[in-house]
DNA sequence: TTTACAATTGAGAAAGTTTCTCAATTAGGG
DNA sequence: CCCTAATTGAGAAACTTTCTCAATTGTAAA
């Protein structure tokens, strides 16, 4: 399996770097929004001296081989998580900020009806939900 | 109606300045999405002098009204734009980056089953469409 | 209309975020 | 085990956003 992610920047010509595979590990470990400075901390701990730079440039790669996506929260500066499986959406925890769940995707099956009411050609959108989570209740 | 925003400022006891009235008249002459700075060169084609970050107060203090939202797109800095009426989604043009239109909002059926499905009690969400309209296919 | 005061502004400094540059290093195909 | 192109770290640079403070200005009340 980490070999499979492997033969993704692989077959583009990429290195599979221990910078790269700690950024993509940290996301793989914490399943929430993280911003670029948390990530710098916490790849550091994997891999001291790792550089502000690289992990800028990282994310960006693992955002074109759609492993991670970026995300705008409202706090300023943005945010990765990793990307999830299929067409879906993330339901987030303005407590904790973990992405409890992707959500199937409710607009594909409007996105087609709204073309044709309004004249735009739909083609893609940008949807996420936020909420509190059970633990987060309590 | 002017004064009908007028009286939006002054019932939270906050003035009703040419520079506010400036970056609102840009917003309104303009039903698509503009950066700061291009807020900022329009208003002072309007009102020469006007500082950046009175520019920035402005628009924060037009979201606390709700005379306007703020958005997020893909290159970088935010954006503003008018607020719609009532609840609903801006359909973006990627060429021209105008706001075609404002859909209904389709999440609000759906949150309710989500929460119970998900055990998240959903409280807000963000939508935005993106696609290309007439004018711009031709 | 005039007055008084709190809200607002402009200017620039400061803080924070993101990109760029370049010499040194390194992953991985051959 | 080499060779080479891709990648990295470090710091400079560019860019975005917020802050500070003295000067100004709307507006409610006189």
């Amino acid at each position: 399996m980490s070999k499979d992610i492997k033969n993704i920047f692989h077959k583009q010509g990429l290195k599979f770097t221990p910078q790269r595979r700690a950024v993509l590990k940290v996301l793989q470990d914490t399943q929430a929004y993280l911003s670029i400075n948390r990530i710098h901390t916490k790849v550091k701990e994997l891999l001291p001296g790792t550089g502000l730079a690289t992990v800028y440039r990282s994310l960006e790669t693992l955002v074109e081989l759609e492993l991670a996506v970026k995300v705008h929260l409202e706090d300023g500066c943005h945010s990765y998580t990793l990307a999830p499986e299929g067409h879906r959406h993330p339901i987030v925890c303005t407590d904790c900020s973990r992405v409890i769940e992707y959500t199937e995707c409710p607009i594909q099956d409007i996105s087609k009806k709204l073309s044709k009411k309004t004249g735009v050609l739909i083609k893609t959108h940008f949807l996420q939900l936020f909420g509190k989570c059970e633990e987060c209740r309590n």
